[in-house]
RNA sequence: GGAGGGAUGCCGGAGCGGCCAAUCGGAGCAGACUGUAAAUCUGCCGGCCUAAGGCCUACGCAGGUUCGAAUCCUGCUCCCUCCA
């Protein structure tokens, strides 16, 4: 293959085009894009409706930053009409419709997330009702005059949902289409996303060789599956690490994946080189280290991208003390307590029980203690500078 | 337009006159154990109380039948499937 003066070199390009990549259709045009010298247009969509970046989303996001490290440009699709229909999986059709100021709240949070990873520089950011806020019923029935619906049963999702026969609604059709559509309007290069955007994705390609466009490429990364070790990770399954949460409760949080995801963490979302992957893979393998160690290498490099090696070397002592050492933290939430506190209503109060039929449950298993003796009686009495501890990790000082 | 099916706790999904605050699975929480907030095992998992007991709210909504309803009847709302 021919270099020219402003491809990228080979190792950056390997490293693009090999790691945390799931599927590249075409890999080849890519790499004649990437060494063509232009600057690409990189889009991905973005969905308005729940604005939480997720340590799922860091694989695409991670990507989109290799892209920008190359010169090429990311072009943001805030999705404020997509966010309406939903992206079809059957779980929810219809949505109801956000408000202007609500989506740009949202697209607000979401890129303060998003940008912690991407550089702001060589972002475009542009929202889908600039060119279908005026979009009028002659432009839909141009649009969706040029697919049919055996296209779309091709699907897996609508296929298997046809075959059930289950509902489709006729807007989640219409879905792959807008965002074909959005890679019209920014006229995208290349697309990049998960695995499961390759239908619309494909639909996109189609769409802008209609229209007289060329093709762009699909860039795909694996799924990462959440904490609960099973479905891919989500806001909604509640199974999910979000990026803006504290360093502690991300280092804690990467402690609790399971063992066999290790692996898969390492890959998708950190930098750690090949060459140590599989040293870590052949470690898990003969067991000859323990996994908890390599979850902690894993929790330091996640939090060490999102706040900085200092907060990833304290959030892995705070784990240390309190939660392997079972220590009480340093810092403790202080609670002003009346003279006849007890600690059933404490609990409550303070916001560490919900309420007290939980508060109860909690003493009545022995959760609870009181400067580390275990209470058995939810009206006992507590007094001023106590430390009490609820549970594994919820703690509280009386003042 | 016609026929049928359904709406249950955070989610999925049983129950189809009393034994139902409601089987079971998942999530969550707690305890034990451990290699960790993994795995595994056990328990809890609507709320309130003067708490081994009692009370209140709850099975789409509103009424009704009954000593007694998530379960039967009537009306309403919403959802789904099939035929046209």
């Amino acid at each position: 293959m021919k270099t020219i003066n402003k491809s990228p070199n080979s190792k950056d390009m390997n490293y693009l085009l090999k790691r945390a990549v799931a599927e590249i259709i075409s890999e080849t045009e890519l790499v004649q894009l990437l060494q063509s010298g232009k600057t690409l247009r990189i889009k991905e969509g973005l969905d308005p409706s729940s604005p939480d970046i997720h340590v799922g989303h860091m694989a695409s996001l991670r990507k989109m930053r290799q892209f920008q490290d190359l010169g090429h440009k990311i072009v943001i699709i805030v999705g404020d009409w997509t966010a309406q229909i939903g992206d079809p999986t059957g779980r929810s059709v219809t949505r109801p419709m956000l408000t202007a100021e609500q989506v740009k709240a949202n697209a607000e949070t979401y890129l303060k997330q998003f940008f912690k990873i991407v550089d702001k520089e060589k972002t475009e950011v542009r929202f889908q009702s600039e060119w279908f806020g005026k979009f009028d019923l002659a432009n839909v029935l141009r649009l969706t005059s040029k697919f049919t619906v055996a296209q779309f049963l091709a699907r897996e999702d609508f296929n298997k949902r046809f075959n059930e026969q289950k509902p489709i609604a006729i807007t989640e059709l219409l879905y792959p289409l807008m965002q074909a559509y959005d890679s019209v309007a920014v006229q995208a290069d290349v697309e990049l996303g998960g695995t499961d955007q390759k239908f619309n994705f494909l639909v996109g390609r189609e769409l802008q060789s209609m229209m007289g466009q060329h093709p762009q490429q699909c860039f795909m990364v694996p799924l990462l599956v959440g904490t609960d070790g099973v479905q891919k990770m989500s806001k909604s399954l509640g199974n999910y690490i979000g990026i803006a949460e504290a360093p502690e409760t991300i280092y804690g949080k990467t402690m609790s994946i399971r063992d066999n995801l290790i692996m898969q963490y390492f890959e998708l979302v950190t930098d750690v080189p090949e060459e140590e992957l599989s040293e870590f893979k052949k470690h898990l393998e003969n067991n000859t280290e323990n996994p908890m160690a390599l979850k902690k290498r894993l929790a330091r490099e996640i939090v060490t991208q999102l706040y900085g090696a200092k907060e990833a070397q304290e959030a892995g002592e705070y784990f240390i003390k309190t939660v392997q050492k079972k220590e009480t933290p340093d810092e403790i939430k202080e609670f002003k307590i009346n003279a006849d506190a007890t600690i059933g209503r404490l609990l409550v109060d303070a916001g560490l029980a919900a309420s007290r039929s939980e508060a109860n449950r909690l003493i009545l298993q022995g959760a609870v203690s009181i400067d580390g003796v275990k209470i058995i009686d939810i009206n006992q009495h507590i007094g001023k500078n106590v430390i009490i501890k609820a549970g594994k990790r919820r703690y509280l000082k009386t003042i």
